[in-house]
DNA sequence: ATGCCTCAGCTCCTGAGA
């Protein structure tokens, strides 16, 4: 079983991207961030083509989210349990045995802003709401744009960069917290290229430099450790015409 | 350097992203 997430900033724009994407990576789970649509615009049609059905969660101009998968997913849950937020952000669901969280994490813009408060109110409130799912449904993928960086490792210029949005103490303390929970980070289960990056600015030869972050990560509960077989980043789609400014990850479970 | 690029939208500029 093979799971990705892609931050596709515009699904309007990358569709093309993400249909060719899937005709090579027949992945079971797809998980998008940034679909900037509203969910009448979602694409079900040239998807269903493609072999492929989806459960969507848009909004107008900013964030939105989709979980699209070979079979059906059920027991669809939109954002976090009580929490309020006018954003699309989260969708969780039921796919081939698995709880599959998508998520869009806060950007957070710079700390000490009402947004950087905004997003540890948030990861505050997923922590607490994965607790609680982990206890119910232990066999758990959480997958998406974090927006947090877990170390210097994760960095281009960790020097440049220390403090800065992606890369504070406070966010990784965040995201330490999920670990915390019980969920490992797959990515580094499996040795990586020197500086494996998720997300290159579009400014400043930011990918051919390759001055980019690792800010999307796909991270699964303890018990399903075993059945990891492989996890690595796909750069390909950022080097296309047109990118996302994020590239792929994916997941390959044993059955 | 309050810059660089890309996207959406009350579109010829602005806000947001990261």
């Amino acid at each position: 079983m093979k799971l990705a997430t892609w931050n596709v900033n515009s699904l309007t724009v990358r569709l093309p991207h993400v249909l060719d994407w899937l005709q090579a990576h027949p992945v079971d789970v797809l998980a998008l961030q940034e679909l900037k649509l509203t969910d009448d615009k979602f694409p079900h049609a040239a998807l269903a083509a493609a072999g492929y059905q989806a459960q969507c969660f848009g909004q107008k101009t900013y964030n939105g989210v989709a979980l699209i998968s070979r079979e059906p997913a059920t027991a669809v849950v939109r954002n976090i349990p009580g929490f309020e937020d006018e954003m699309a952000r989260v969708i969780a669901a039921d796919v081939g045995g698995l709880r599959v969280v998508g998520a869009y994490f806060p950007n957070g813009q710079e700390p000490g802003s009402d947004k950087f408060a905004y997003k540890m109110r948030w990861l505050e409130a997923l922590r607490v709401w994965l607790r609680a799912e982990l206890a119910r449904q232990p066999q758990l993928v959480l997958m998406g744009d974090f927006n947090i960086t877990f170390d210097d490792l994760d960095v281009w210029d960790p020097v440049g960069l220390k403090d800065t949005i992606h890369c504070t103490a406070e966010e990784r303390a965040q995201l330490q917290g999920l670990i915390g929970l019980g969920l490992v980070d797959t990515l580094r289960l499996f040795e990586q290229p020197p500086r494996s990056y998720t997300w290159w600015d579009y400014r400043n030869f930011g990918f051919r430099r390759n001055q980019g972050l690792r800010i999307d990560h796909i991270l699964v509960g303890e018990s399903l450790r075993p059945r990891v077989s492989h996890c690595a980043i796909d750069r390909a789609p950022r080097a296309l015409e047109r990118p996302s400014d994020h590239t792929p990850v994916v997941l390959t479970l044993t059955d």
